[in-house]
DNA sequence: GGTATTTTATACATAAGTGAACAAAATATT
DNA sequence: AATATTTTGTTCACTTATGTATAAAATACC
């Protein structure tokens, strides 16, 4: 009952969020992000108001798109270290192929804006802890399942995980040679003992 | 033979450094830095150029002072395994005590420009290159002398050094107790064999 | 003291950026 | 077809930001 927008909104929030993940979220104005989507401020305010939300859509958008979600799933068939492990060769996979070498959008942010003490970065904080949990979460079924010893530091080895996966996603932007890359993971995996093929 | 400067520019970088630490390069534009100090734009430009000039001598000074430093010293007394655990302790320490959380300048700074194809983002980017290099020597002098295997790929536990490092300043940013960052840097060293007392 | 030299202050011109207000356009519903 | 509703276009008012140009101020040197 009322006018129709002229763009498609998710291929909107798409387009916005491969230039946040490019320039990140201070260089990515909503003139910028308007001019690039063909519309006018007035319909980028319109549609999605601040800034803010924009990028909390396009952070959304990106997660459903990025190679650590399978940590999120619910139903994991292969054993869960088996899993961790094809992660992290799928992100030195990605981030080697990346030719703009952008990293990730999410660590990207949180190192952009983790520190300020905004809504934004509040709750990039609180995502970054929830993921830290969940990882410690699937490091306890993994102990029970027999994958891991039953001494197991869950919460250190979770941290560490992380650890690494900020690494991997930063360094990708210096060390280009997705083998380099593997070569620092597995390395990692190994150390820490959660390397399985 | 000509007027003297109205501030110290030394102090001046310093405050600069600070602010671009705290708010990223994008976020610090001669106008605020300007007013930070207290001088005009008009000092600005003539005392340091452009913006990506005061930048460079605003990562020197926080290179002085980095707790990463001594990676870079000649003259090393202690093992040299002795001193990695060390820095890395002291990385922890100073992140943790840090109430801004700002993590490490040069990390933020490569995440934020490393992607762009700018003269910045090389020099980031050439700096954690020439950075891995100068730690594979230096684990390749401990390998000499017999403080590691001497079959071990230093390649490999450089490239690993400097992951951990990125991960740990960046995860500073939400975690902000020194005893968790030391778990995480204290278990990765561990896993690759490096964690000397 | 006069002069050369450099810093600082001020002004100018221009572009980018924000946010709101309000009218015009487009469409689904009745 | 009229209307309610939402999007879009346009304008306004304002701040931020960059870069330059030029004049005024302050000092060292002769």
């Amino acid at each position: 009952m009322a006018r129709p927008t002229s763009f498609d909104r998710d291929a909107a929030i798409e387009t916005a969020m491969q230039e946040l993940w490019r320039h990140g979220y201070e260089a990515s104005s909503v003139k910028k992000i308007s001019e690039l989507l063909g519309i006018t401020r007035s319909s980028y305010y319109n549609a999605f108001g601040t800034r803010e939300e924009l990028f909390k859509l396009a952070l959304a958008a990106y997660g459903a798109q990025s190679p650590d979600r399978v940590l999120c799933g619910d139903l994991l068939e292969r054993p869960i270290l088996v899993l961790l492990t094809a992660m992290f060769r799928q992100v030195c996979a990605v981030r080697a192929a990346d030719p703009e070498a952008r990293g990730c959008l999410f660590i990207n942010s949180l190192c952009e804006l983790g520190g300020e003490q905004s809504e934004l970065g509040q709750l990039l904080v609180d995502s970054f802890i929830s993921g830290a949990e969940r990882l410690e979460e699937l490091l306890d079924i993994a102990v029970r399942n027999g994958e891991l010893p039953g001494d197991t530091d869950t919460h250190a080895k979770a941290l560490c995980i992380q650890n690494l996966l900020i690494g991997l996603n930063t360094q990708s932007k210096a060390v280009h040679d997705e083998d380099e890359l593997w070569l620092v993971a597995r390395t990692m995996l190994e150390g820490l003992g959660l390397y399985r093929e």
